[in-house]
DNA sequence: TTGCAAGTTGGAATCATTCCAACTCATTTC
DNA sequence: GAAATGAGTTGGAATGATTCCAACTTGCAA
């Protein structure tokens, strides 16, 4: 069950979607709440699941809004891999992904200003780029302790 | 009108083919010309329409197959850009694509060795990465041109 | 009160991709 | 050389994530 928003994240929500002409709706707050509460990437269906713990009328189209809705105000990422569900991300901070192959698990890994300008650095001219995506693919402890001891 | 592959291509499909136990057919031939003589990155429904003009009976779903084995055995890359259908790339140089938000448009971005190591480096002990797909998203001078000069 | 606009809802539609069963064709096996 | 085998191809059906849509709800404004 989620708990509801911190006065300061309900304040985010309520002044990110006001900055784009939308208001704070009891379905906007939970779907939100459950991005911050477990920030592993869920799916729209993973979203849907833990959502509806809470409020158990709410329909996947809304969930589907209500993310394309966070996207739209920049409060959420999109986080694509191959052709796998979309998952969505609350960590605005620039970062890259680390998909674990075997687990399936995504996450996040922090990127140096540095290396975001040597990227933007290889760029030949003429070409402008307003964002950048990596994704990295492989194996992390966590896949290599299950494989080892069981 | 796709023109039969060269010598030397034909030699690169037999012979990566035949490392995973898998034969040259004429489709697979076409198949794997279409993607040698433009490099734009097709989809698969792109790579269906060239091909058929050489092969008017060829099938969308061997056009999958086809490019499916060729994904498996190396000879091409898979490239996904959000949501949209999976495109093919037969450059097999270290690359990042740089997706054209004006144009769709589909440009590779050579990778210099450096930057793949400095990418590594930001990994946190224990992560382990195969792969690294970078993609930049933005407006290229090509489709500048276009909206100052219409 | 009534009206309006934004938001929500369930179900239908879309569309890329995958699945499947029948068919083709080249290569063994008898 | 007929029959069997097996990889590959084919058209159409199935799948599944996402989008679309028309009806319904709600809070606020006229
Ligand atoms: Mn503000
Ligand atoms: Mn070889
Ligand atoms: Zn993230
Ligand atoms: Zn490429």
């Amino acid at each position: 069950m989620i708990q509801s928003l911190s006065e300061h994240d309900r304040e985010k929500l309520q002044d990110s979607l006001a900055h784009s002409g939308q208001k704070v709706t009891p379905q906007r707050e939970i779907v939100f709440a459950v991005l911050l509460a477990k920030r592993d990437h869920p799916t729209v269906e993973d979203v849907f699941q833990r959502a509806r713990e809470s409020m158990p009328g709410l329909s996947l189209a809304t969930v589907y809004n209500c993310l394309e809705t966070f996207v739209g105000c920049g409060l959420v990422r999109q986080v694509n891999h191959e052709r796998e569900s979309t998952r969505y991300c609350p960590n605005l901070a620039p970062h890259a992904h680390f998909r674990d192959e075997a687990t399936g698990h995504v996450h996040d890994i922090e990127l140096p200003p540095e290396i975001i300008q040597s990227l933007r650095s290889i760029l030949p001219p003429g070409f402008n780029s307003e964002t950048i995506e990596i994704s990295f693919h492989g194996r992390s402890q966590e896949s290599a302790q299950r494989s080892t001891s069981n």
